[in-house]
DNA sequence: CACCTAATTAGATATATATCAAATTCATTT
DNA sequence: AAATGAATTTGATATATATCTAATTAGGTG
């Protein structure tokens, strides 16, 4: 995949710190002043660290009352461990290989070099890519705005009403009271390699 | 685990470079020059990333001639697989955390707080708990001569001609025309948590 | 032995980042 | 509206490290 995806995810793993409040949270969710106390270190220092596992997309956050819990998201480390798994495997990394030159070249013949989408692909597969390639740039947790996503969409292409649909048919998002929000990737429309 | 060898996997890990050089030797053996030559780097920088994924074990090297080979040690990778899948679950993080303590209590009642073994625990399991504990200052893939090893014993404990053998009966190493060598992971006597 | 090629070491530079104290924001409760 | 308690932001400091050039080491070959 992307390498600065798996980079960011072991930069991010590669502190003592992280790694131990990632071990903390794979026991049950926690709040902000529980993990410095169990770590022995400020609360600046916890919310520094939490904003990197958030950045990876493995942590998430919910608020009760006025104090926020943090919960681990397994989704991450199971599909970190099968790229590692597949790592060892010469034929899974050929296979990853393939994928990944297949995926860049349907990129590179929807996409404008200023990265406009020229038009849909009609293929399911083709049209997976290329939608899988735009919402990279929308954050995993973040509630958006119909407006707010139409104006996202837009930047690629006139049509972001059909796009938008597409996002929910194919389960990248859901909708929820006119908000939208990215869906976790296991529940994404599957490209079948 | 020791959160230690965590740290280090992932921070090693968690570099551009490295993973690309990661990738490429997943497909199978390189030369140094090769491997600066694909990745458009000095072969210093690639000796100094070599170094680093030497030191957690994921890289080894062979010699042909007058230049050297690097291989990817596979069960690293594996390994470290399996530590991901087992944090997205809870079960299995209680489990590990459970082993760890017990672990440790172990190494505590038979190593001295200067690190001697006092004696070689006669239960197995607890048997095999001191031995891996004595090998994590073993280099995987360097040959040792039973000199060296020996002499590497010693640090530890007198009898270095008995535990030396065990190292053999449970697999932990191999020996060849009086050359020995660490086995990869998944050959050692198991303990079955 | 002299030469060649590959790899490593040493030293320099630039960049990133973990941590804390102090100040600030934010939501809830009185 | 004021007060409380949790979390975040800001700014400062100290430490680590990726990369390069130049110099060195090590093995192999003529």
């Amino acid at each position: 995949m992307q390498l600065n995806r798996l980079v960011s995810f072991y930069k991010t793993m590669g502190d003592p710190t992280r790694i131990r409040i990632v071990f903390l949270l794979a026991k049950g969710p926690l709040h902000g002043q529980a993990i410095a106390g169990k770590l022995g270190l400020t609360p600046p220092t916890i919310t520094h660290h939490l904003n990197k596992l958030r950045d990876i997309n493995l942590v998430y956050q919910r608020r009760d009352k006025n104090t926020v819990y943090f919960y681990l998201n397994e989704s991450v480390l199971k599909q970190q461990s099968s790229v590692l798994a597949k790592l060892a495997d010469k034929e899974e990394v050929k296979k990853m290989e393939e994928l990944n030159i297949e995926n860049q070249k349907v990129i590179d013949n929807f996409f404008t070099s200023d990265g406009k989408l020229k038009n849909i692909p009609a293929q399911r597969k083709k049209k997976l890519m290329v939608f899988e390639h735009l919402i990279k740039g929308l954050k995993m947790g973040k509630k958006y705005e119909e407006k707010e996503l139409n104006e996202y969409i837009k930047q690629f292409h006139e049509d972001y009403a059909t796009i938008r649909r597409e996002f929910i048919i194919n389960h990248y998002m859901y909708r929820e009271n006119g908000i939208y929000e990215l869906n976790p990737p296991e529940m994404w429309a599957k490209i079948e390699g």
